[in-house]
DNA sequence: ACATCACGTGACTTCAAGTCACGACAGCAT
DNA sequence: ATGCTGTCGTGACTTGAAGTCACGTGATGT
């Protein structure tokens, strides 16, 4: 598995050899092709583990989750760009399952995702209804959707400047321009499913909002 | 490019055979080649001719886009599910090219679409920005990043539930609750993005909020 | 000591993308 | 009318990677 993550994470799914992969470990093609069944699996158990391999919502440092649910946020969108300098292998193995599939694979991705949120992120939204720091009136699985691909997106553009410059929208990101930018993402995302007046937040929303 | 288009929208991209496009045709294979080059330059014409089909923002009735910005979103929300099924090929070849493909070809097509903006969405910003219904203290490139993450998001999930059932989230989505969704997903996003009180839509809004 | 079995092996098969030498044909010049 | 040239379609061929399978080998149980 170590090594299919590499191999997967350094030449991207097409253009990964089962052989080579092999070939690095000293054992046979067919071993491969005896434990996973083909190469579509293997990637997928690789997906898995790394997906497994990343926090939760709510892995977070005590006093950070005691200060809400938006700083909880805004504590992985600024660790997001130091993990994936540290340990950018499972961060890239994540995007080619996102976008570097097929369809068919992707499907089970997918399936894999809503069966065993690996990222807790039900968990977490239910934690921000608890605190009444999110907006009650909407239905549950709208709020997880929005922060599912809100975060993920914007995630994708923070890494993938990294991993892959030009993959997405924005590409040569300056670096000092992406403390601003988280800022003004969670003051967007705080607008759109924060509660009226957040007792936490309410300083930083101050800023841009003068009624 | 039409026998291609269907064929590809047919099988998905990894199911296509080059072969059986040039058979349908009765034309060689080698001719294909001739043509595009390869399978990956073959389906990068075809996905740019689904993409340009598509209607730009702006392009509404006269009267909807008389009623401002966030009306001329809900028109297309509407619209798109009962595009997908008079005319389901080009939606079906644009989520296999947002999904169903590698990393090498999705970059080129995000080159394509940062380069060509073929729905117009940095046009139709600047127009909601002119008519002050959006926060003129986000950077544009934000606005446009979050239209485009969560429109593209929530139409993939509306349209997939009837092109690809079980590719996204919410699955069994049922029909008579599109409606209120939409109405939803408009909320949330004219209070992430939209100006402080838009003229317009705040009659729409009052109903979820009291203050 | 022998039988059984699980498992790794690598040569082999399959299959689809991509190549290329050839030939047909159209347009043009003599 | 004849011959020349360049374009383009052709399909048999090459390449290369996924996936298969009959066999061997070493471990385990009796």
């Amino acid at each position: 598995m170590d090594a299919a993550t590499r191999h997967f994470a350094e030449h991207g799914y097409e253009d990964a050899r089962v052989a080579d992969i092999a070939l690095a470990l000293g054992i046979a093609k067919g071993s491969i092709f005896q434990h996973f069944g083909s190469k579509d699996a293997l990637f997928l158990e690789v997906y898995k583990r790394a997906v497994r391999s990343f926090s939760k919502y709510l892995d977070v440092p005590p006093e950070v989750r005691e200060a809400g649910f938006f700083e909880v946020l805004r504590y992985w969108l600024i660790r997001t760009e130091h993990m994936v300098h540290e340990d950018w292998i499972p961060y890239r193995i994540y995007l080619l399952g996102n976008y570097g599939t097929d369809l068919a694979l992707k499907r089970e991705i997918n399936r894999f995702l809503i069966s065993e949120d690996p990222y807790g992120r039900v968990e977490f939204v239910r934690f921000g209804l608890q605190r009444r720091e999110l907006r009650d009136e909407l239905e549950i699985e709208l709020i997880v959707s929005i922060i599912d691909w809100m975060v993920e997106r914007f995630q994708d553009a923070l890494l993938t400047a990294e991993l892959d410059p030009g993959l997405f929208r924005r590409q040569g990101e300056l670096p000092e321009k992406k403390e601003a930018r988280i800022q003004q993402f969670l003051s967007v995302l705080e607008r759109a499913i924060g509660a009226e007046r957040p007792a936490f937040a309410a300083k930083r929303v101050q800023r841009s909002e003068r009624r």
